[in-house]
DNA sequence: TAACAATAGTTGCATGTGCAACTATTTGAA
DNA sequence: TTCAAATAGTTGCACATGCAACTATTGTTA
């Protein structure tokens, strides 16, 4: 019957569950930023917070740190620096490299998106014991190893 | 120390992760479908899918089976015309209505789609046991009613 | 019935994405 | 040392996305 063989394939494995969760947390992440009155996305809140951890990094550095295309990083950074949260300077050593830095700005922007998303991770990770957030991370990075044997661990 | 002080909130709850295995997911997706010499993106696929459990679907049906806004799911679909996989039909009974119905191209598509997401699928479940599966789908589906309380279940 | 509200779909705008081609600079090798 | 290969970053192109405003049609209500 057609309908069964359908659900043998797709339906029944862990990708569409995947998607699905991460619309939902990708919808919830955006909108407790615009309705905390942060101008700014959540692919822009990550590239401060790389930087926060360490500023300076160049963009091959970023690109890489959130697993991006360099292209698709340049113009994420360049949206940030038309809003001042941060710069480009380009290195001395090696001209063609920029090291990008957290502008003043930036670096409160950053700091009042955190109990923003604190707050979401809580709602999101209620009912749900330390256990099975374990349990679920394990899974996850055992999906992610199937796909990527020589990562063994990317962090 | 400001490092661990970072670490609390976001890197060791599950966000990051689900983020990660989804963006890997995405890209071996794409990867398989291209190279099988297959002339669609995921998302259309997707639609495909959803046109072949049930033809004629309207647009409002089909952006909220497939999780998407109707603007978006639009452009999807007039993509799809243009590739002459679907068509749209103005309904009869209600003319703001367009019924969207698979060609025997996206048909024959979407059929030779499924061995390639098979596999795929394979890969990302190897040494992964079905109970390991189960547990991995009911955490997720917990995230998903953390987010959405009013959707008990939402298959 | 006439006017207003709801609904389906489209479009403008801004966002984010990867790939491939390009520029500028640096490195490495003949 | 000079010329080719590697590297960092940018840009064009095509794709996907949500929101808000808009059109056309249908439903509702006064």
């Amino acid at each position: 019957m057609k309908t069964k063989e359908v659900h043998i394939d797709f339906e029944r494995s862990i990708g569409p569950w995947l998607g699905r969760t991460m619309k939902l947390l990708d919808y919830h992440m955006h909108e407790a930023l615009q309705s905390a009155g942060l101008d700014l996305t959540k692919e822009q809140m990550v590239v401060l917070k790389k930087l926060h951890q360490k500023d300076g990094l160049n963009q091959n550095e970023l690109a890489f740190l959130t697993y991006r295309d360099k292209s698709s990083l340049a113009r994420l950074l360049s949206k940030m620096e038309r809003k001042k949260y941060i710069i480009r300077k380009q290195s001395t050593d090696d001209k063609r490299v920029n090291q990008v830095f957290l502008t003043k700005t930036g670096r409160a922007t950053y700091l009042k998106t955190r109990p923003v998303i604190k707050k979401l991770i809580n709602k999101m990770e209620q009912n749900i014991s330390t256990e099975e957030k374990v349990q679920m991370i394990d899974l996850l990075q055992k999906v992610q190893v199937n796909f990527e044997p020589e990562l063994t661990f990317n962090k």
